[in-house]
RNA sequence: AACGGCAACCGCUCUAUCGCUGGCAGAGCAAUCUGCGAGAGGAAAGUCCGGGCAGCAAAGAGUCGCCAUACUUCCUAACGGGAAGGGACACGUUCCUGCAAAGGGCGUGUUACAGACAGUGCCGCAGAAAAUAUACCGCUAUAUUCGAGGCCAAAAGCCUCUUGUGUAGUAAGGGUGAAAACGCGAGGCAAGAGCUCACGACGGGUGCAGCGAUGCACUUGGUGGUAAACCUUAUGGGCUGAAAGACCAAAUAUACCGACAGUUAAGGGUUGACUCGUCCGUUGUCGGGGGGUAGGUUGAUAAAGGCAGCCGGUGACGGUUGUCUUAGAUUAAUGAUAGAGAACCGUCUUGGCGGUUACAGAACCCGGCUUAUAGGUUGCCGUUUCUU
RNA sequence: GGCCCCGUAGUUCAGCUGAAUAGAACGUCGGAUUCCGGUUCCGAAAGUCGUGGGUUUGAAUCCCGCCGGGGUCA
């Protein structure tokens, strides 16, 4: 239930371009989240990029800090995502950045995340 | 004991829960599941050097250019790295010489440390002059000239001093400057000058000592600084870089490649330029296949390996014996949370409370260099204090 | 994983083949003009030349090491 494996993450070049051509996005500071609908020929229904840009981290450790920590929340809550998703029948493509200049906290980042699943739930609702 | 310096080493630990990437074993047609065990560094960083490895129609040769290095010997696979030694400079000195100044010896530290008679350039301002001394002042000789004095009774003439001018000699002196024509003393001279001589600095030659840098002695030359200015000398360097390259599967229609046959001259490539050499060329047939799209396997992890002992060497290091196996991702793993402990710091107070636990994350692999680094351990050296 | 370039007043740039006062424009400040403001004119301030060493008599400039910023290669 709360495993993160390859298939789950986005690796598709294309699939990612597309990504961020569209305009859904949305924002819940310190995060900026993409999503898109995608065609089902993925066994998993929800792939995810998670990315820690060297602009705003200019270290590897904390880039490499900062995701693993994002990893960590996602992969703790994306099971609300994906009960929605069957419901629909539809499948998911997500980019999520970090958009802060410092190191953050783990806890703060599990509420930001409650609240953007919120959000991204809302939005599939529709 | 405290503080400081140098060198070497370590650089948080344990438990529970949930996860990630490989390996081995088992189950399963398979997806996958279960169990066991492994999973960042001393700098993984900067990309400053050197090599392995790989490719390039020749990746050949020569000349020129370009780049790098620059005391000597050694170590090393190699290096621009390291070790030992030499020179220079700085500091210290319970040592030696000396009245002193100073010199020598010893110790510590620093050192991008080849060549400035192979040539060219540059040296602002100031200063006479900044490098072929085209001589401004001064000094000297000589010619001439204004004037004064002396010799003489007077004239002529001669002598001394003096004013100006011309010619010649002269770098000893001139407030400058970072630097002034090797320094300094004596001789010499009309005045002067390495013009000559002694001593000393520097360059060349010869002899001796040393593998050599170099040192010592003799002799000779006659010298500004600057080569992190051009340059000269010596040595080295083909270019590119794992996004290299090899293989497999999928996919497609005319860039290209190979073989064979015919054609033989314009031209093109050969990795900065030229020359020689060499390769290619245009048509037809046959075979293979570009670009674009999206994958897998390999390259790619046992090595110039680590640790310990012994031997050789002043040392870097080498030899030998034993022993150990130690990451391998690829939109990129090596983690998260909670609790406990350890070390250090602060505070009140004698065990609580609060805080801190650095720098930093492999990407083909090695050897160095440089830079960052809380705290701790060990060894050596120096200073101060206490005790015996 | 490689390679290249740039750091100079508050801002944008010169100066970079060494020479002593580091210059220009805009901006800022003060004064004049105006009833007031703008425009215009006059004047002034403002710089560890990114940083630490070295070469040189002398360094923004030459050499080396760091720091920061930007670009480029599938």
């Amino acid at each position: 239930m709360y495993t993160f494996r390859k298939d789950e993450r986005l690796c598709n070049k294309k699939i990612i371009g597309d990504l961020y051509a569209s305009d859904n996005r949305l924002l819940v500071y310190p995060l900026s989240v993409h999503w898109l609908i995608t065609e089902q020929k993925h066994p998993c229904r929800l792939q995810v990029l998670i990315v820690a840009p060297k602009k705003k981290l200019h270290h590897a450790v904390d880039r490499n800090r900062t995701k693993r920590l994002m990893r960590e929340c996602y992969r703790h809550r994306k099971h609300l995502m994906l009960e929605t998703l069957e419901q629909k029948n539809l499948s998911m493509a997500l980019s999520i950045n970090y958009i802060h200049n410092a190191l953050p906290d783990y806890h703060q980042l599990e509420h930001t995340f409650d609240k953007l699943l919120e959000k991204i739930i809302e939005e599939l609702q529709r």
